[in-house]
DNA sequence: CTTGACCCTCCAGTCACTGGAAGCCTTATG
DNA sequence: CATAAGGCTTCCAGTGACTGGAGGGTCAAG
């Protein structure tokens, strides 16, 4: 299986995978013409990646949870402390997005949005201490690291 | 002011506050030192743009923001299109890690974690298509843009 | 023999900072 | 007056996880 072919079986870009080789999460031979070969076991641990990509899970997480797999002789408490720890991870990201949400709509119900320049959003953006802490739980910087929103 | 009590009333980090000025968001003057010189204006920029940034706008979109801010003839309606544009975004990375908890939670409950080697977590990710699309909103990839958890 | 679909490598860019090295400026103390 | 601490400067490199593109080799069909 060449690189496009482990890319359709997969989902992922073909400059995914090259990526995921240079990165070394897979290592697949390569043939006299210097075409990478992908044996099944690769597109496995691809579609593996994948999936905890899709769950969130960083790289170097799927690269843990990947040698977890194949360590026959791990502990399932390994595992789930991992996905515990992404698990409030994403929880603290769900409550700081959350928060931005509320403060965001509320501006957005409050602003006219016609013609005129009043604005109650730049009012409050270049205000600061304006709003009290009643009005739908203040986006102040999130407790913890920074959020991407 | 120079740049550490500029950092200070603003709550942002010196180095971002250089960084803020290399890409044009604050325009200081300088000393005959050449140490920067914050006026009130600046630090009211940089107060306006920790704000928006707190709130999860892009640098891009705190420009816009601060442009529209100062732009005396500005419809609100402009500034509610961003703030709404945003705010969908934020509705929609809300989404994804909603469905990303309610999958991994599923797992980490499922998952015994003592010391044998036998896990739902693993299983899972290992075997595509083994969960139907019954539990708890199946977390294949997001269907919007890449989302960071 | 040419066309088009693959594949290769290498480099640069994304976003919004953050860390660090090397060195000047200022202020306080001995 | 020398020195030390702390603040300021610039410049360079790195982060995560790709993504885009240039420039070129390989392969199968017509």
């Amino acid at each position: 299986m060449n690189i496009g072919q482990a890319a359709e079986a997969t989902g992922l870009p073909a400059k995914t995978l090259r990526y995921y080789e240079e990165i070394g999460l897979v290592k697949p031979t390569r043939d006299r013409n210097g075409y990478r070969r992908f044996a099944s076991v690769d597109v496995h641990n691809l579609a593996f990646v994948a999936r905890a990509r899709a769950l969130g899970f960083t790289i170097e997480q799927c690269r843990t949870l990947l040698a977890l797999w194949q360590n026959k002789s791990r502990a399932s408490a390994d595992v789930r402390a991992l996905a515990l720890e992404h698990l409030e991870h994403i929880e603290e990201k769900i409550a700081d997005l959350t928060a931005m949400r509320d403060t965001l709509s509320v501006l957005v119900t409050e602003c006219a949005g016609d013609d005129r320049s009043d604005c109650p959003i730049l009012t409050d953006l270049a205000q600061p201490d304006r709003r009290g802490p009643d009005a739908a739980s203040q986006a102040s910087p999130p407790r913890s690291s920074r959020v991407k929103a």
